[in-house]
DNA sequence: CCGCATCCGCAGCGATACTG
DNA sequence: CAGTATCGCTGCGGATGCGG
C-alpha cells in the first residue's frame, strides 16, 4: 500500500504559495540570521553577506508584512532600527530547518544525479 | 536560554539553494501529483491544471536532472512517456509536506498580519 | 544609519506555432 | 501524444545616487 500523502489540490496550492514566498533569493537567509535574536539593519546586512541595501529592505518589508518579523525604530540620531523574529517567524523556522536538514544530507545525491544527467546529455 | 537552531552560514546557504530549486511556480505541484504514482505527460498536465506544456516539460527535465523523477519512454505510436518519483523524490516529499502542513495551518495568521500591515500603511 | 527612487539587465513564465 | 522553437511580457534583483 502506498503512503498516500494528503495531497489534495488545495493543499498543494498552499505549499506552492508558501514555497514561493520563502523561495526567493534572500528570505531564508535573513530569517535564519534573525533566528539567534534581534539585529540592526547593517548588522544583518553584514551577517547575511552579499545582499544589497535594496534587497534587504525589500525582504524585511515583506517579512514584516506577513508577520514574521517586527521592526522597531529608535528615534535617535543617528537612527537605529532593530528587527526581530515574531513567534510566527520562529515557528516558520521549524519546518524550514527540517527542509534545510534534508538539503544538507542530500546535496551530494542531487549533485551526483546532475552529473549523470549532464554526462548522458553530452552523448 | 534561546533555542539556537543550528544555523551556521553554510547550512543557511544549503537551505536557500534547495528552497529556490523547489520554490519555482510548478515544481511542488508536479511532485505532489506524482506522489500518488506514475503518470503520463498529459495526464499530469491535466492533474496539475493551468500549466503550459512548455513549463511542464521544463519542470520535469529539471526534476529528472536532479534525480527526483524518472522518465520512461515507450516507443509506441502514438508515443507514451511515463514519469515517476524516485526514492529521492519521495524522500523530498517528506519535509516538503511538513512545510505544507505548516502553511495550511498558518495561512490565516499570515493573511491577518497582511491586512493589519496594509491597513496601517493606508494611514 | 537607514532607506527610498530610479534605471537597467536578465531570467521565469506564458502563448502560439510547428515536428516526429 | 509528447515534445521543440520562438517571441514578448513581467518582475526580481543589482547599482547608483539622494534624503531624513
Amino acid at each position: 500500500m502506498k503512503p498516500r500523502h494528503p495531497h489534495n489540490t488545495e493543499d498543494c496550492r498552499a505549499v506552492s504559495e508558501i514555497l514561493q514566498r520563502v523561495g526567493d533569493k534572500w528570505t531564508v537567509l535573513v530569517v535564519g540570521k534573525l533566528g539567534d535574536g534581534s539585529m540592526r539593519f547593517n548588522e544583518l546586512r553584514a551577517a547575511v553577506g552579499g545582499i544589497s541595501q535594496k534587497m534587504l529592505t525589500t525582504t524585511l518589508r515583506g517579512l514584516e508584512r506577513d508577520g514574521f518579523v517586527t521592526r522597531t525604530v529608535f528615534p535617535t540620531v543617528p537612527p537605529r532600527v532593530d528587527y526581530e523574529l515574531t513567534d510566527l517567524g520562529h515557528e516558520l523556522l521549524v519546518p524550514v530547518a527540517a527542509l534545510g536538514e534534508w538539503a544538507r544530507l542530500n546535496t551530494a545525491r542531487v549533485r551526483a544525479a546532475r552529473q549523470r544527467f549532464d554526462g548522458a546529455a553530452a552523448n
